[in-house]
RNA sequence: GGCGCCAUAGCCAAGUGGUAAGGCAGAGGUCUGCAAAACCUUUAUUCUCCGGUUCGAAUCCGGAUGGCGCCUCCA
């Protein structure tokens, strides 16, 4: 079977086929650099990098864009609080965010364009949309005009005859066209400081949306093949960027929307304004790692909500050290007789990890596959009847899967100073004297070393 | 009010018509100086509830209950 995503457009799983083949572009909706991210931002960005990384795993050669919103009401506010330029209010979240994504290991995408330095593209856009009759300007702000683009609200699925009985109608905006219709360009006002640019459209400040439509273009062109999002975004964000780009193209703006459902907490939304937000800085400052929080929010599948808890991420620490101890315990096995079943269990592990992906990134089935295939190969290890070749070849596939999952720990050597208090421990059990051993054991145990006696000797790891 | 999603063991979670994956936690065993790791055994006669369709339903249909999200700040 091939790849296949459920896709928000039509609503139904449909075959992944890319516009050019062997290539994947996609366009991930990224922060808005007023703040710490908190970590539903990063389930988000989780799924992405688990999206990217198997489309390549597939053999695509993937581009991703993922914007930075460096410009919005709540940046103006901020910065305007603390007397401090714009680009100094958000460069220092700039680089928390590149760390924290770091700490989860996602994989860099290829282009972080950031909004204020895409001005020309976004005043260029609306110019198009106003020649095209989908935008319209009144007193220095600009609006697209919904009513011109029939196609409003299928994303999302709205009806907008319903969505304007809603009434939630902001009252200073009663001079748009329809209540819908929502801001491309807004004019300056002395609120804003010195957040304005002087262009073409006058003196003033893009909307929200405008950046995702102009960007993505830029960066990926007119068409291209996947956008992903929270499903906050669905509506209005990735709706307006549809009628944005849509509207100025006239060509399908794309093909496959894949929407990340909510991370919650105690059953409610994590999210800033409901104020039940962990950063990953508070979760890591409670001494988990980020590769714990990176299989937490990575092992749900995308389109589940998931509800965060201290007990899951101990959960998802314990299976993090299962999957490496198999790992280093599998390098240093020198390898018994072959009875001839690995190389299906390794056929049949491989086959099961695409099948599960390729189902829309049936991640919890393909974790199933990984942890069968770890327990069979565990047990052939026990009753050694694992030969060194085929010791090689599970390695090669469990690495070929972690080139997926980045789940493996990273080798660090020692300091000096437990190396000798191993060391101390070796030479007290050989003089039998077990209980300097333990107190040794149980001493780097607190400082996160595990060692465990092994047939070939003494073994260290750290706690994951 | 409109649109949509979800309910599977102590916890997390796959499975969407053929007789309940996997992870964590728990219990017993093998191994070990003791541990750890690993392996073996064990932990849901049953999938929120009530009807229906079917030879057969966690899975399809109808209804009920409970929870969550979106409906112009939001990943």
């Amino acid at each position: 079977m091939a790849l296949r995503f459920k896709n928000s457009l039509s609503r139904r799983v449909e075959e992944f086929v890319p516009i050019e083949p062997g290539v994947a572009k996609m366009y991930t909706c990224g922060p808005t650099v007023y703040n710490f991210a908190h970590i539903g931002n990063f389930r988000a960005y989780i799924f992405e990098d688990l999206l990217r990384r198997y489309l390549s795993y597939k053999g695509y050669r993937v581009t991703q864009v993922m914007n930075l919103t460096d410009i919005d009401d709540k940046i103006i506010r901020d910065s305007k609080a603390r007397g401090i330029p714009i680009k100094q209010f958000t460069a220092p979240v700039i680089k928390a965010f590149f760390e924290d994504i770091d700490a989860l290991r996602i994989e860099r995408a290829e282009h972080y364009p950031p909004a204020t330095e895409h001005i020309p593209e976004m005043v260029a856009l609306v110019k198009v949309l106003l020649e095209r009759g989908h935008a319209y300007q009144i007193d220095g702000d600009y609006y697209y005009r919904i009513a011109s683009f029939p196609k409003y609200g299928q994303l999302a699925n709205l009806d907008m005859q319903g969505l304007k009985a809603g009434a939630r109608v902001d009252a200073d905006e009663y001079e748009k066209e329809s209540v819908s219709d929502f801001a491309l360009w807004k004019a300056w006002d002395e609120n804003d400081g010195d957040a304005f640019w002087e262009t073409e459209l006058g003196k003033g400040r893009p909307g929200w949306h405008l950046e995702c439509s102009a960007m993505s273009t830029k960066y990926l062109g007119k068409r291209f093949d996947i956008h992903t999002g929270g499903v906050d975004n669905m509506f209005p964000h990735h709706e307006n960027e549809i009628a944005q780009s849509e509207g100025a193209t006239g060509e399908t703006f794309v093909n496959y929307w894949l929407h990340c459902e909510h991370l919650m907490v105690d059953g409610r939304k994590m999210s800033k304004s409901l104020g039940n937000q962990y950063t990953l800085r508070d979760v890591l400052d409670k001494g988990y790692s980020g590769l714990a929080v990176r299989y937490l929010l990575m092992a749900t599948h995308y389109r589940q909500q998931l509800n965060f808890t201290f007990e899951g991420l101990e959960s998802a620490r314990a299976a993090l050290e299962r999957y490496n101890d198999f790992i280093s315990n599998l390098e240093s096995y020198p390898g018994g007789k072959s009875d001839g079943s690995a190389g299906g269990v390794i056929s049949g592990a491989a086959a099961g990890f695409e099948e599960t992906l390729d189902d829309d990134l049936n991640i919890s089935g393909a974790l199933g596959v990984v942890f069968d295939f770890i327990r069979d190969i565990n047990r052939l290890k026990a009753e050694d009847k694992l030969s060194a070749g085929e010791r090689d070849e599970a390695l090669k596939l469990i690495r070929r899967f972690d080139s997926v999952l980045d789940f493996r720990t990273k080798a660090v050597s020692l300091e000096a100073e437990i190396e000798d208090l191993i060391r101390q421990r070796t030479e007290a059990r050989k003089s039998r004297n077990f209980a300097q051993a333990d107190k040794i054991r149980d001493d780097l145990l607190a400082r996160g070393i595990i060692l465990e006696d092994t047939p070939q000797g003494v073994k260290w790891k750290r706690k994951v």
